[in-house]
RNA sequence: GCGCCCGUAGCUCAGUUGGAUAGAGCAACGGACUUCUAAUCCGUAGGUCGCAGGUUCGAAUCCUGCCGGGCGUGCCA
């Protein structure tokens, strides 16, 4: 476990039975002490709660039968307080069943903990940097950034949580060529009127006018004659691999027929982007007024850049046009986060380091870490074919230069122990190199890590777009899931006998169901593969999902309400839990594991653990719910016993949501 | 060409870092509402974990080689 003992340290079961398992490994062999990773989790219930798979390689490092090492162990083993006498299975297993008893304690102590629940905060709490959402402003917010905000807000709050300092960094574009865009198109094009009426919405059209311009000289010029060309010498390559001789050697047969097909496949995607392309200047090409413009504006690629270059360089037009600007940009986005829930410490963005860039350059040359080649300021690293370009041979800044900038900012402000970047998996090579650069260039101990996801994919399984080929807007993509969610909600309570509803509430709830689910469905997907996005799975009632964890939840709050019952009197009152229905047991523990899923969270920075962890939960809440009655106990002492339990489960489902940043209904 | 990632039920995905008989949800089939929210629950069926070797008490997981796919790869971010 790579961070275990450094970050995780918030007291729980597995935790302890490791300490246990430590103490008894240490007795039989001092050497053997990394084995306590070995104490699991029971996959099935069948071999008790935990079970510790340490004597089969121990046995084979001491050149002894494994039972018999598995005998020493239990035999040295303490946990006579917490759990029934351990058993032992196969070729080795040690097999452990926690008592009653002391799931009973457990629970007790965590009643009270109205703000952690039991969880411990770290021991050695560390001081994380949070990079994630990082948008570019004036471009619209799509579904891009919807992964990195989701999972770095969750991992932000999970952090926390647990103890750790987090400071999260929200590294806004705003200083990049999408400006020139808008400056240029606010100089040529602007509608003074629309400008004064809604700045950002005419700013917005600016933005989308220019860049499909700009994309019209530039397809036409460059990227269509270069397809074409591409064509051209693909069916040359192809004529040749079918005259050629066919090899005698089966296999190099088979690599030629390979070869062969991967040819014809990237001659049939060359001509379908070909034909997009074509349907994109036609878009252009078919509107009059339109076409005119872009024939007008020629040269608006270069005009754009040359924008750029002058806010860079201190044009006091389009640095006036900037500050004028940024504010309505940045208020847009900061709405997209109201709605979101997301919120940050700072929003330091590409300008804030604007003039921190030469600088970081001249350092860099000075410990002749960068070198110049082919007009180019680069860093050379070891092990990669491409060097790490920190200037263009045209004297501008590249990314590079700003995330180094960054680094040595954060450095210097919050000497943090670990700087997370969450960004697409696509960067990696960037991130790889970035790190490397700041190893050879700062001599501090500093954790960097690419907290790297993968990318949304439609229904069709390629990444998600809407019929245009444009990125889906993040705003409509946040409409329609409520406005869907709205849809079920009304559904579902008007068909109940008496709507619990009001019209009002029902548009409250299916804001939060239809958020909820966007970020649920995120979350609950391991971050390092790719998804399909799918409302009708996202918002389903059953399975994974956000709507199922909240009807969950409400469904036990529903007993209370229904039951004229205060929660806060139950946790407060002297209610001795009863564990004798195998339901009420498996609760319990479930109850009780919260801490060993935020634990697996930030291990490696996933947030599904805890997803699959609520999943669970709310999975063995329904079986309870199904056969042990609360209101309609036997009798008191086991009405109250229930209610406790009920109580616990609403509020560990609440807390796992809330860390996932996602919001509960009372009643829906 | 080189580098990184992926391939698990018809579909969408998990799989606690090498553990016991590989799990969910959709979809299919069969059950459970005068009983705390049936927006639910329970059950059945569904698998050569891409293929072939190897490592060992034990492999979906680690190694090698194939097959198939994605992404990246010198001046965008």
């Amino acid at each position: 476990m790579r961070l275990a003992g450094k970050t995780i340290s918030s007291m729980n079961i597995l935790s302890e039975l490791r300490s246990r398992f430590l103490t008894a490994l240490e007795a039989i062999d001092p050497g053997a002490v990394e084995l306590t990773t070995m104490v699991l989790p029971s996959q099935d219930a069948k071999f008790g709660d935990y079970q510790a798979n340490c004597a089969m390689p121990l046995g084979k490092r001491l050149s002894k039968p494994p039972r018999e090492i598995a005998q020493q162990l239990v035999d040295a083993l303490d946990v006579a307080d917490l759990c029934e006498p351990p058993e032992i299975a196969g070729p080795g297993f040690i097999n452990l069943k926690l008592k009653d008893t002391w799931i009973i304690e457990q629970l007790a102590q965590i009643v009270p903990d109205e703000k952690h629940l039991g969880v411990d905060q770290a021991q050695t709490p560390r001081v994380f940097v949070l990079d994630y959402s990082s948008p570019n402003v004036a471009k619209p917010m799509h579904v891009g950034h919807i992964r990195s905000t989701v999972i770095g807000d969750a991992l932000c709050k999970v952090l926390r949580f647990l103890g750790h300092r987090v400071i999260s960094d929200n590294h806004i574009g705003d200083w990049g060529t999408q400006f020139g865009m808008i400056i240029f198109g606010y100089k040529h094009f602007v509608d003074e009127k629309s400008f004064a009426d809604d700045a950002v919405a005419e700013l917005s059209r600016l933005y989308k006018l220019v860049s499909q311009l700009v994309a019209y000289h530039d397809t036409t010029r460059q990227k269509i004659p270069a397809l074409e060309q591409r064509i051209v010498e693909h069916a040359v390559l192809l004529d040749q691999m079918h005259d050629a001789t066919i090899p005698e050697d089966l296999k190099e047969q088979k690599k030629v027929n390979k070869r062969l097909r991967q040819a014809e496949g990237q001659l049939a995607e060359v001509r379908q982007t070909l034909d997009g392309l074509r349907k994109q200047v036609a878009v252009v090409d078919d509107n009059p007024q339109l076409a005119t413009i872009a024939a007008e504006h020629a040269e608006i690629g270069a005009a754009v850049l040359a924008e750029t270059a002058a806010l860079h360089s201190g044009d006091a037009t389009n640095r006036a046009l900037w500050e004028q600007f940024l504010p309505a940009c940045l208020a847009e986005i900061e709405a997209t986060y109201r709605r979101l829930n997301v919120s940050f410490d700072h929003a330091l963005g590409e300008s804030f380091y604007e003039d921190r860039l030469k600088g970081v350059v001249s350092d860099l040359v000075q410990r002749d870490m960068a070198v110049e080649s082919d007009g180019a300021m680069c860093v050379f690293l070891e092990g990669y074919d491409a060097p790490f370009i920190v200037q263009k041979k045209d004297g501008a800044f590249l990314y590079a230069t700003t995330d180094l900038a960054t680094v040595e900012h954060r450095l210097k402000e919050w000497s943090p122990d670990t700087i997370l970047y969450v960004v697409d998996h696509r960067q990696s090579l960037h991130f790889e190199q970035l790190f490397a650069t700041v190893r050879l260039w700062r001599d501090e101990q500093i954790a960097l890590e690419h907290v790297s996801f993968g990318t949304v994919l439609g229904e069709d399984g390629r990444p998600f777009k809407t019929r245009s080929g444009e990125a889906v807007g993040l705003t409509g993509l946040l409409d329609e899931a409520v406005e869907r969610a709205f849809k079920i909600v009304s559904q579902n309570d008007a068909a109940r006998p008496e709507p619990l509803l009001s019209e009002e509430e029902r548009h409250n709830v299916a804001e939060r169901i239809g958020i909820g689910a966007i970020k649920y469905a995120d979350l609950a997907h391991n971050r390092t593969s790719d998804y399909v996005f799918s409302y009708d799975k996202m918002l389903a009632m059953t399975g994974n999902t956000a709507a199922y964890m909240q009807y969950s939840y409400a469904r036990v709050r529903s007993i209370f309400s229904r039951g004229g019952i205060d929660a806060k009197a139950i946790r407060t009152g002297d209610v001795q839990i009863v564990l004798d229905q195998p339901a009420e047991r498996a609760l319990a523990l479930a109850i009780l594991r919260l801490s060993e899923a935020l634990d697996r969270v930030v291990e490696d920075y996933r947030p599904n653990h805890l997803t699959a962890y609520l999943f669970d939960l709310a999975s063995t809440y329904s079986e309870f719910f199904e056969n042990c009655p609360v209101l309609k106990a036997d009798n008191e002492a086991l009405k109250n016993s229930r209610l406790l339990l009920c109580d616990l489960t609403a509020r560990t489902i609440a807390l796992g949501m809330t860390l996932l940043g996602i919001q509960m209904v009372e009643r829906m």
